[in-house]
DNA sequence: GACGAAAAACTACCCTGGTAGTATTACCGT
DNA sequence: ACGGTAATACTACCAGGGTAGTTTTTCGTC
């Protein structure tokens, strides 16, 4: 999948309700403003790659998103597991539990949320 | 950070064991063999970014990294528990664990790290 | 019908990652 | 001293993300 940081404000944008003109998305859009070209550009390219498609209302392109963020969340987190420790999901806990503070009331939700997968099986 | 794919294959055969030659580096790299000049010329790249630095005998280079794994891991991690969910560490592991299959043994594994950190605070 | 605003189209840059060919340098063995 | 080998240096190129200016089209309004 892989998005740039753009590109992924833009989807969220997108996700967040669309469809959306350019001038739409540009004013949602978190962060700098970005000139209207820019935004515009990005989503002519993002359009090639289908990540978004547009349709035409008069002479105005309404851009919606052709992916769902799940699937972009599942791809960057898989990669991101591949990355960090090989594909092990345990693994990738680790690294997130070590490298930041977490309070107690954290480790009861992630406590429960095992319980929860566990339940499912 | 922000490290490219061969960039990181590049750190991670150096965190393996270090100083190495650029040759070194080649044959030690994961994947489909690289011509010995592309990874030299990734090297330099990565020594003007601070990520590698060479000393010299002789004249042939032996490349160290400048930067610690768990620091790769802690940024890159952030960055996606910050895009995924906003700073949630259980809004991040609930996306690891909904977007994939998970065993039991991965499971218990799971709770018996959390175990291990509740006792740790 | 002319004009202005707004939209899209086109074009141009810059940066970085990735890949590798060619040139140069330096050492080593005979 | 010379030739080969192996190392670095230099250069070039492509792709894609990101940013934005300029040009063209079109529509609504006076």
């Amino acid at each position: 999948m892989k998005l740039g940081k753009l590109q992924l404000r833009i989807m969220k944008t997108l996700w967040d309700g669309s469809p959306l003109t350019v001038a739409g998305v540009r004013e949602r859009l978190d962060g700098e403003q970005l000139a209207y070209t820019t935004v515009a550009t990005m989503l002519r390219k993002m359009e090639v790659r289908e990540l978004v498609r547009h349709t035409q209302v008069g002479r105005t392109f309404m851009y919606e998103p052709m992916i769902r963020s799940d699937e972009v969340a599942k791809s960057v987190s898989d990669e991101l597991v591949e990355w960090l420790c090989g594909g092990s999901i345990t693994g990738a806990v680790s690294h997130l539990l070590e490298s930041r503070e977490v309070n107690a009331a954290e480790l009861d939700a992630l406590e429960a949320l095992i319980q929860k997968h566990k339940l499912q099986q």
